[in-house]
DNA sequence: CGCTATATTGACCAAGTGATCAATAACCTA
DNA sequence: TAGGTTATTGATCACTTGGTCAATATAGCG
């Protein structure tokens, strides 16, 4: 039954929303044509006839993933009250791991996309920048806790801190969605507590 | 020109060397059939002769990959004449890492692998237990550490040391993968070292 | 009520996939 | 040299994929 007709951004927004549903249930994998046409309810053709290509489509969607969801820029409210650099730091650094096994879905879809990023040169640009935006997101805290006591922390540069405080959530990222079940937010939390704060001299 | 035989075992090994040599050039998704056998200078039916299925194949080459190149746990020598427990668990890290570079193309395809493995039990069973593998190998140098000054470390487990461990030389290894220019072992090390070294006990 | 514009369909295509299998050529043995 | 064994081939099948497109039903407009 052509002819029946929506209102055109509804229809982007809802095929959109469809090959979601169809990446959270399958991956990126399952992402295809007809898969996102029948989860939407419309034929294969109308998804060309929004999205130009199937390639098309995964980008926006990936757009659409690390606009809505992946970067948790959001809220550093939470964070105005503590006072003191490190915990300001350490606290930040909690947040972002309690949230990932909410988020499983998404953080396996985003390392889909990374995998794809490899060889897909759009895709990859866009993961990289938002890796970026990620780690940078930390300076603040990581050249409030440097300058703190310059002193103390000599040697260490907020750019490379920031870097190992996202490294670190990406690590737990990957456990998260190798092996869920065996990832404890406590623990991993307070082995990084005690690392940061054993004052151990002689590493290194 | 049927009829040509070659040595068994070595039919089998050439189509596993010429699937590595298909994933290394053009990564997990271009290992199908044909392309394995053009690589081997075989037909394609001799593929499924050899291995009844392409799945049994990326298995195996699976297994190849991980009990030749991935698993660092040579050369464990190079540390034991180092003697403080400290300094062991920093040159073993740096040893992993510095690994990763020259490795880029099997970290890539082992990446393929673990986000393959989230649809194939059998991948995903054997991806875990190499991971963990590679975090138990942390346990050794991580209790010696531990137990060196009691004390000093309170609250921190060899599993937990362990597991960050690993945890920041896989991390390492994803931005290797992903931005392979934009990676350095120096400031990688270095930052971690700085991060450890400080004696920040107002942190966490 | 027509007329135009367009959103929508479903058939269709070419390409590529895994897998099967009869035919066959080379090997081994006697 | 003959004959059985088997490794090897390449054609072939069924299926899925991205993508195209003529046909068409609907909506909006006069």
């Amino acid at each position: 039954m052509p002819g029946r007709r929506a209102p055109e951004e509804e229809r982007r927004e809802a095929i959109l929303q469809a090959a979601f549903t169809v990446a959270a249930r399958g991956r990126l994998g399952a992402v295809t044509a007809r898969a996102v046409a029948a989860e939407a309810g419309i034929s294969a053709g109308l998804v060309f006839f929004y999205y130009e290509s199937v390639d098309k489509l995964l980008v926006e969607l990936l757009d659409w993933l690390l606009a809505h969801t992946i970067v948790a820029a959001d809220s550093p409210d939470r964070l105005s009250h503590v006072a003191d650099p490190g915990a300001r730091m350490m606290l930040a650094i909690r947040r972002d791991v309690e949230w990932l096994p909410n988020q499983r879905e998404r953080v396996e879809l985003f390392f889909d996309y990374w995998v794809l990023g490899t060889r897909h040169p759009v895709i990859r640009r866009k993961i990289r920048r938002a890796l970026n935006r990620y780690r940078d997101a930390y300076q603040p805290l990581a050249r409030a806790l440097v300058d703190s006591d310059p002193e103390r922390y000599s040697g260490m540069t907020a750019e490379g801190l920031a870097s190992v405080a996202a490294g670190f959530v990406e690590g737990c990222a990957l456990q998260v969605v190798m092996d869920p079940a065996a990832f404890d937010v406590e623990r991993s939390m307070a082995t990084l507590a005690a690392l940061v704060r054993a004052p151990a001299a002689s590493i290194g």
